[in-house]
DNA sequence: TTAATATGTGAATTAAAATTCACATAAAGA
DNA sequence: TCTTTATGTGAATTTTAATTCACATATTAA
C-alpha cells in the first residue's frame, strides 16, 4: 500500500494539486476523482482529509489569496521608490497569472460568484485587501508628489488592476496568442501618463 | 393548453430567459428544467428548439455578441468627436454591464474557457471585434492629433477595457456595494491623462 | 373538413459525480 | 510487542440534471 501521510501534509497536497488542475481544466472539470488521481490516492480518500468538495475549493482560494499578497510582500521589500514598486508589482502579477491560470479561473468561477455569500465576501476581501495594499503605495507616491495630486489612492489602485485584468482575459480566450507581457509594458506607459503629475518627463526604464 | 408557438420566436425566447437566468444565478445553476419554467414550457419542449444545452449556450453567447457591439453602433451614429464618443460607450459599456450581469459571468464561464475550441475561438472574436471597433476610433484620435501620437490604437483600446472590467468584477463581488459607475468617471480621468498629447488642457464635461 | 406537421407533455432513462460506509493497514506511542 | 488511531480502499448509494421517447394536440394549408 502506499506511504500514510499526515493529515496537514495531505491538504496542502490535495489543495495544490486542486489548483494546478483548475489550471488546465477550470473549475467545472474538477472532480474529486481527477484530484484523488493527482496526489496519488484513492477518491473516497480525500474526504479523510476535507468534508467534502467545497472545503476543497475553499482551500484553492486560500492559496490563491497567499500567493496574491505574497507580490505585495516582495516589492515592498525590494524598492523604496513608489513607481518601481508599481511597475514591479505589475510584472509579478502577469507572471503569477501566466504560471497560474487557476488564479483567474477560480476568482471568476460559479463557485464564487454564486456560492455561499461567505466564500464569495472572502474572495472580494481578498481583492480588496490587495488593492488596499496597492492604495497603500500610492498614498506615499501622492504624499512625495510623483504622483498628480488631484487623484484618489482608491482609483488608482483599481486602475492598476486595469493593465491586467482585460489582458489577462484576452490570453486567456486567445490561447495565449494575445502577448500578456508585451501589453503589460504598453499599458504601463498609458497608465504612468496618467497617473504622473502634468509636467512630468518620462524617463526609460 | 399553452399555446403553440413558431420555433423562431421560441428560440429567441429561451435564449432571453437562458440569459436572464444566467444573470441571476450564473451559468452553473443553469438549467434545462429552469429555463423550461421561465419560458412556461415543460424541460423536454425545449429540446424541440435546441438539439442540447450546448446550443443553448451558444445562443446566450450570440445574444451577448449583438448587445455588446450594437453599443458601438450607437455611439458612431451619435457624435463624431472621438474623445466623446469614447466616453459614450464607457457609459453604454457600464450600464449593459450593470444591466445585464450574466454578460460577464458567461464570457467568464466554463462553458467558454473549457467548452469546445470553437465556441471559445468565437467568444474571442466577439472580444476581439469590439477592440476592433474601439481601436478604429482611437486611430482616429491620432490621425486628428487628439490622441498622443506615440501610443498604438490596439493599446489603448485593451486600456479601455482596463477601465471597465476591474471594476466589473469588484461589483459583482461586491454584491453591489462598490460604486461601478462613479469609478468608471474617476478611471476615465486617469485614461484621459494618460492618451492625450502631452501638454493638454483638460476640460470638463 | 381533414390531413399533415410542428410543437408540447410526462414518464422513463442515462450519466456523471459526489458521498457514504464497512473494512484494511500503516504509523506512533505505551 | 501490542493497542490505538489516523489514513487509505473499493464497493455501493445518492443526487442531480440532461436527454429520449411514445403520445397528445394546436396550427396550417389543401
Amino acid at each position: 500500500m502506499i506511504q500514510k501521510l499526515g493529515t496537514e501534509i495531505r491538504k496542502q497536497q490535495i489543495a495544490q494539486a486542486a489548483l494546478s488542475l483548475v489550471s488546465s481544466q477550470g473549475l467545472k472539470g474538477l472532480s474529486i476523482a481527477g484530484i484523488a488521481r493527482e496526489v496519488g490516492l484513492v477518491p473516497s480518500a480525500i474526504y479523510r482529509h476535507f468534508k467534502n468538495k467545497e472545503e476543497v475549493i475553499d482551500a484553492i482560494l486560500d492559496l490563491i489569496r497567499e500567493r496574491l499578497l505574497a507580490n505585495v510582500e516582495v516589492v515592498t521589500a525590494e524598492t523604496g521608490d513608489v513607481l518601481e514598486r508599481l511597475r514591479r508589482l505589475l510584472r509579478l502579477h502577469i507572471q503569477l497569472i501566466r504560471d497560474n491560470q487557476g488564479i483567474l479561473r477560480a476568482v471568476f468561477s460559479e463557485e464564487v460568484m454564486n456560492g455561499s455569500p461567505e466564500r464569495k465576501a472572502r474572495v472580494c476581501n481578498t481583492v480588496e485587501t490587495y488593492l488596499r495594499a496597492v492604495a497603500e503605495i500610492v498614498r506615499r507616491g501622492l504624499e512625495e508628489g510623483v504622483i498628480r495630486a488631484d487623484l484618489e489612492a482608491d482609483s488608482v489602485s483599481v486602475a492598476f488592476l486595469g493593465m491586467i485584468q482585460p489582458a489577462a482575459i484576452l490570453w486567456h480566450l486567445s490561447e495565449g496568442r494575445f502577448d500578456l507581457t508585451s501589453h503589460a509594458e504598453r499599458a504601463w506607459e498609458i497608465f504612468l501618463g496618467g497617473i504622473l503629475p502634468k509636467n512630468t518627463t518620462i524617463e526609460p526604464g
